[in-house]
DNA sequence: ACAAAATTGAAACGTTCGTTTCATTATATA
DNA sequence: TATATAATGAAACGAACGTTTCAATTTTGT
């Protein structure tokens, strides 16, 4: 018994790990199913038959901390409503709803959470990813960030509003590849 | 004489051009040789015979704008001198002379500038181009722009400084990604 | 404890990858 | 124009890719 892993279960999320880790480091394309399963030291037949493709490991990885995220960034966003009478404070309360738990997670939720992070950060710059299940979840959840920002300045311009945001995800998302 | 290219030298600049629009649009693993030889309708054997390896195509195409940006960037950089008694407006002047060759290349110098301008946003995110000729340069030229910041704040961690370049960096480089 | 289902080990599949070869054609030099 | 050099066309190379197969093994449910 010297392997890495247990059982089925236990298979999956060390998958999970080690393909989050080297496509946040190489990308899709650049990990090849073989690095990441002489990585984890399994059988490279193992990822097709937990996850039937390379791809949907990627979805996988991906989906895996979508919701605890988008959970949290809803939860602070929705502690307090915009108010076009407080601009600052609104557009303060946005922000920090947005971009602080990725950057706490990130800081203090593990290995995991960082390497997830910079996956995003891959897939902001590459568009490759055209509508899915994933992408469709994200931009849901921006949508809310999108609409507090629009009712904080009801008489801006939707489509400033909309580059404000990806400022916001732009800033965010580097703010947590680039601190070493 | 069907053929979109005529001898030599505009060989090596289709090889370029659409290399750099696929790496741009997939990344240096995700464009494969025969999607940039299809792509630009010569033999596939082309890139091997005019830069060797893929690899050095690759390094060929960062190569190729990297003085003109640099030096304009100098430039700009150069017509007024940091001065810490006004901070405010050194800043700016610093922050300008970064931005604005990028933002004004990737506006108005045509469709290879816009391309390489992602491509440079994939760099940042992805590190596996360690240390080469391609990055040296890079460095070189932000190496003056962390030192016009830091005389302009003599009195400031060389950390923060760094980090404040950092995120003038990403914001320009997401600037140029997202505006579509 | 036994039958059924799930998982692993090991090898091979066909495809695509980057690269190389070499004969042929075009270009440049004298 | 003759000759040397450079570039192209077409095909093939071995290696690595993602995936599939199937017997052996382990786990699960009864």
């Amino acid at each position: 018994m010297t392997r890495a892993y247990k059982k089925s279960a236990s298979m999956r999320e060390l998958l999970l790990d080690t393909a989050e880790a080297l496509f946040a480091e190489r990308g899709f394309h650049g990990a090849s199913v073989r690095d990441i399963t002489e990585t984890a030291n399994v059988r490279n037949a193992s990822i097709n038959y937990h996850f039937e493709s390379k791809e949907n490991l990627f979805l996988a990885v991906i989906e895996r901390r979508i919701e605890p995220l988008a959970a949290l960034r809803r939860e602070r966003l929705l502690e307090t409503k915009p108010d076009p009478a407080e601009p600052e404070t609104s557009v303060r309360h946005i922000v920090r709803s947005f971009a602080e738990p990725m950057l706490d997670f990130a800081a203090h939720g593990g290995p995991g959470w960082k390497n997830y992070c910079v996956l995003i950060a891959h897939l902001a710059v590459q568009k490759q990813w055209g509508e899915n299940t994933v992408t469709r979840k994200y931009d849901d959840h921006a949508h809310l960030f999108l609409e507090a920002l629009q009712s904080t300045f009801p008489d801006a311009d939707s489509y400033r509003v909309h580059c404000c945001f990806q400022f916001l995800l732009s800033t965010t998302l580097y703010a947590v590849c680039n601190n070493e």
